[in-house]
DNA sequence: TAATATGTCCATCAAATGATGGAAACAATA
DNA sequence: TATTGTTTCCATCATTTGATGGACATATTA
């Protein structure tokens, strides 16, 4: 059994992965309830019925929507996973903040949908489960933040938590903060990796590990 | 000529400051079209009619909401200044992050309305300004994170965004992130606060002021 | 008490919104 | 070409939602 998700990834040129990829950035940028199918329909260029023939329900294509860009993420996490194996801890996060960086700036509509979800609830429940958890697990592996691999203690899972919201705090918050400190967006790109190097780096590279 | 949010904010029992206080927690929790004027209403237990004639239309009382809590949040920040003035850099921070997370932990919605204001965009511009430009400078001043005290630098105002950021993050994302590591509300609280002190002391109290 | 101002609710409206049925267009296949 | 299956759109529905007018109630004041 294919799922209309696993179809509209395969065929990147569908109707159906067109209608995904438009959902993907108007439900990042105003939220399930501030979307509505129209808004969405509109976009792709569409009728609204055929945006229904395709993905049924709005709470339907919004879980797709979750799924697809929870992919995404995991599969980047996975790149970068590679990329750091081995080195020390100072670089490694150096060089996953850069990469971090740079991959959600380019599709922000991730960090949107992630940060909403965290902070805003949906009116009627959309049930379906967000793979959050082994992320966190799985980061904290990779940055090997963890002694026992098998098992990641609550308090490196908050550290991470830490990171990766900062991450998105600032890719998310980027149409708020960027016009508030006056910059273009090369320059606020730039100033992001430099924050968060100069405020995580310091942390979990010094020489004492009692915070581990 | 005194506001409507001026006059609820100065009789606490009066039946504006009650729906206000319904008003704050529900946005807070739904966002702006998350929430419907009778979800308040009826959390309220008034018709939907009184609401309207206390508050007029739905993007007012939002805006009563926001100025609202910016004012709570201004005057806790003062608050805040003044017990940490004086002291050394990572005691105010150390004593900043408990007094804040405490408080805000007792208020989350502020926290909730702040991030979706910043994260989320409304379809309607409810057009009012958020006064947290100057919010970041005062913090970075009574930080003492800036050198030039009239003319905070970007890099100390993005250093700043980070650090409050991170505090609403945990806050905010209580009711996702609790149950996603199984700790109960007072073992959270106090892993926040850890955690906060874990990642953001170091990087201003290091011996480098290279950051600054 | 009479008169006026203030506050609350009921009934209702118009627009927006989620959702669907069915006709038409299009594509694939025999 | 005829047949069948797929995709798209138009028209429409039922509900939800923001908003209001007017009746009733409750205080305030003359």
């Amino acid at each position: 059994m294919v799922t209309p998700l696993e179809k509209a990834r395969k065929n990147p040129d569908s109707m159906k992965a067109k209608i995904l990829s438009v959902a993907r950035c108007v439900f990042g940028e105003y939220g399930f309830h501030g979307t509505t199918t129209r808004m969405i329909a509109q976009e792709v260029g569409i009728d609204i019925s055929t945006l229904y023939y395709h993905w049924g329900e709005k709470g339907d294509l919004y879980a797709a929507v979750i799924l697809d860009i929870t992919e995404d993420l995991r599969s980047k996490l996975q790149d970068v996973e590679r990329v750091i194996h081995g080195k020390p801890l100072a670089v490694r996060l150096d060089i996953a903040i850069d990469s971090m960086t740079d991959y959600l700036f380019e599709h922000p509509e991730i960090s949107n949908l992630i940060l909403l979800r965290y902070f805003g609830k949906t009116r009627t429940n959309t049930g379906f489960d967000f793979r959050v958890p082994e992320f966190i697990s799985d980061i904290a592996r990779s940055m090997d933040l963890c002694s026992d691999k098998a098992n990641v203690s609550k308090k490196v899972k908050m550290q991470v938590l830490g990171i990766m919201n900062a991450i998105h705090n600032f890719v998310s918050g980027e149409d708020f903060f960027k016009p508030m400190l006056e910059m273009a967006r090369d320059e606020y790109i730039r100033m992001v990796k430099e924050t968060l190097k100069f405020i995580l780096i310091p942390a979990f590279s010094g020489t004492s590990t009692e915070g581990r």
